[in-house]
RNA sequence: GCGCCUGUAGCUCAGUUGGAUAGAGCGUCGGCCUCCGGAGCCGAAGGUCACAGGUUCGAAUCCUGUCAGGCGCGCCA
């Protein structure tokens, strides 16, 4: 819970004290009996000012006008804590003024309008997207939504690796499995792709194309499945995030990155700084300077480029276009690549905030305790269509965020598809639901709820709780955001839900503490409460892309 | 071998950037509700925060070392 200038008046106070520029930091103490908010000033003055931390929370306390800050009660606690009580109708204040910002709240300026480009997915068109591709989608999005929320301009893109060699490979597999077809011997070779989806595209394509590509195939048959396989990949991959609610701004391609002469005026750019040198007939890149552990080949000896080295171009080129801050969201196979995009970034003249990089963990799927293993049509791997088919976008998008994307995650497919408080998608969904079914059943319309009414018959203890919960809301935004870790929501709303849950259901053993049928006094207070509850679930919800539904 | 990540209750995970008595869900046990089943409600037990040192008023959190697991270490992508 925020509260600035109680803050501030600590600061002055330590000031006055001979604390100078040290800065008051008030948090939510971890018990009821330690009050609303809970400061350490005084242990952080101690040790500068060598006195007793307790003889200077006195002094603190002395300094504050209390009454003027809505404070009922200051304590000193333990080796120095002040803890502070607010007034009961500072938080009811507090909290009517959720509802008035509806929508808005939990939203701040805290980016004033930076760009901020996140990349994420960026699978290699080759096959149908994973389980992992899933995780970092939900993760990149979240991310994305956390950096909208608190006033960044955000583009969400994808990268598609269309000029590599994996490209390569599928061509040569459907190649092999086209010629299978025909009742020829052939093999998908090393590296080369195994799942049906390659068949079905040797198929189809012979059914569009004929004898056409019955025979062996030169530079024009690959150019034409190349075409084609590209087009269908990139299709389905879009569809597939479409299907998991996550629509890019951009998708930038390696194939554009040549095209564009990037190639050249990166080289460029790295050779003015005198960061270029050959070695070996080859051109390599100064990245140890700049904390990498070794250089590395941007031009091969045979003239070709590294995969490094259009990808230096295209990150490159989000500076070029404006972003202030590049994120990339990449799987845990892909950390070792951290230092040296760090390192090109910085050869580049980019500033050592510019890029980014979030590493996602992997992904085990279970059912029964036992792994699943993969999919009959992607061959080695779940693919994420599977997933989502079986279980839902919402419960794929919840399991995916609710640990912090370092931890590697089991998804628990029994788990996910319980429809019941057990699963922590269904409990605070089932929360905001709740609410609504009491609009619904008292016939009232939650957007003609009174604001204006007397809040002074909000007192129970359980009710305070939870609005302190809601009060943390904009706190927990920006801090989820800074971080990029979109988890703190899910951790946060599920806490939340609890809250609220017991709120609702000391109603059932008790009925004078339910919403509807009470003195309309009463009930018009509990509706103001039930409906800020209402905004931080369903804004929370927003947050992770993920449904407030009406009922369930 | 080197680097990065991870190690918290039986299981899956949080832990407010160093704070007070380490939390939640699942599972287990007890009670309530229910025609039965499922679901739900109330409560309880459950911990050497991997281990050993260190830093300080104070450490799950920071530092060093050890152990275990994951990933990475190419003129592959």
């Amino acid at each position: 819970m925020r509260h600035p200038e109680l803050a501030r008046a600590l600061e002055a106070a330590a000031q006055a004290l001979g604390g100078e520029g040290v800065e008051a930091q008030l948090e939510r103490p971890a018990s009821v009996e330690h009050g609303d908010l809970a400061t350490n000033l005084a242990m952080v003055l101690a040790g500068r000012l060598k006195r007793k931390p307790r003889d200077l929370a006195q002094e603190l306390i002395e300094r504050l006008d209390l009454a003027a800050l809505d404070i009922e009660r200051a304590e000193i606690a333990g080796p120095g804590f002040i803890n502070f009580t607010l007034s009961r109708d500072y938080l009811r204040e507090r909290v009517r003024r959720i509802v008035a910002a509806g929508r808005e709240y939990g939203r701040s300026d805290w980016g004033a309008g930076r760009a901020v480009n996140v990349e994420f997915v960026s699978a290699n068109p080759t096959g149908p997207l994973h389980v992992g591709h899933g995780r970092g989608a939900a993760v990149g999005d979240a991310i994305a939504r956390l950096l909208e929320w608190t006033g960044h301009k955000v583009c969400r893109e994808f990268y598609v690796n269309d000029a590599g060699a994996q490209v390569d490979n599928l061509i040569e597999s459907i190649y092999a499995r086209g010629r299978q077809l025909c009742g020829i011997d052939a093999e998908v070779p090393d590296g080369g792709y195994h799942g049906e989806y390659v068949t079905d595209l040797a198929r189809e394509l012979q059914a569009v194309h004929g004898d056409r590509l019955a025979g062996d195939w030169g530079e024009e048959e690959r150019r034409l499945v190349r075409d084609f396989v590209l087009e269908r990949m990139q299709a389905e991959q879009r569809d597939d995030m479409r299907a998991f609610r996550v629509e890019f701004d951009e998708f930038r391609s390696e194939s554009s990155v040549y095209a564009s002469g990037q190639i050249d005026a990166t080289l460029a750019g790295l050779d003015e700084r005198g960061l270029l040198y050959e070695r070996d007939g080859a051109r390599w890149l100064r990245t140890s300077t700049f904390g990498d552990d070794k250089d590395r080949v941007l031009v091969k000896s045979d003239g070709s480029c590294t995969y490094f080295l259009p990808d230096i171009a295209y990150h490159r080129d989000k500076a070029v276009r404006g972003f202030k801050t590049a994120i990339d969201v990449w799987g845990a196979d892909h950390h070792g690549y951290v230092p040296r995009m760090t390192a090109a970034m910085q050869a580049l003249g980019m500033g050592r905030d510019f890029f980014e990089a979030v590493i996602v963990q992997l992904v085990r799927v279970e059912r029964g305790g036992e792994e699943v293993k993969f999919s009959k049509r992607a061959g080695e791997f779940v693919t994420l269509r599977d997933l989502v088919d079986e279980v839902g976008t919402d419960v794929t998008r919840y399991f995916f965020l609710d640990r912090g994307p370092q931890q590697q995650m089991v998804f628990d497919l029994d788990l996910a598809k319980e429809r019941s408080e057990k699963n922590p998608v269904y409990k605070v969904q089932y929360a905001h639901a709740r609410l609504r079914s009491v609009y619904r059943r008292g016939g009232i319309e939650p957007e003609k709820i009174d604001l204006g009414v007397d809040l002074a018959p909000i007192t129970q203890p359980a009710a305070f709780e939870m609005m302190k919960t809601l009060l943390d809301f904009p706190e927990l935004v920006d801090a989820a955001a800074r971080n990029r870790e979109p988890h703190r929501v899910t951790a946060y709303l599920e806490e939340l839900a609890n809250q609220l849950n017991s709120w609702y259901h000391a109603g059932t053993r008790d009925p004078s503490l339910r919403v509807l049928g009470q003195e309309p006094a009463v009930t018009n207070a509990r509706l103001v409460i039930a409906r800020a509850a209402e905004v931080v679930l369903r804004n929370g919800l927003e947050l992770l892309g993920i449904d407030a539904p009406e009922q369930m």
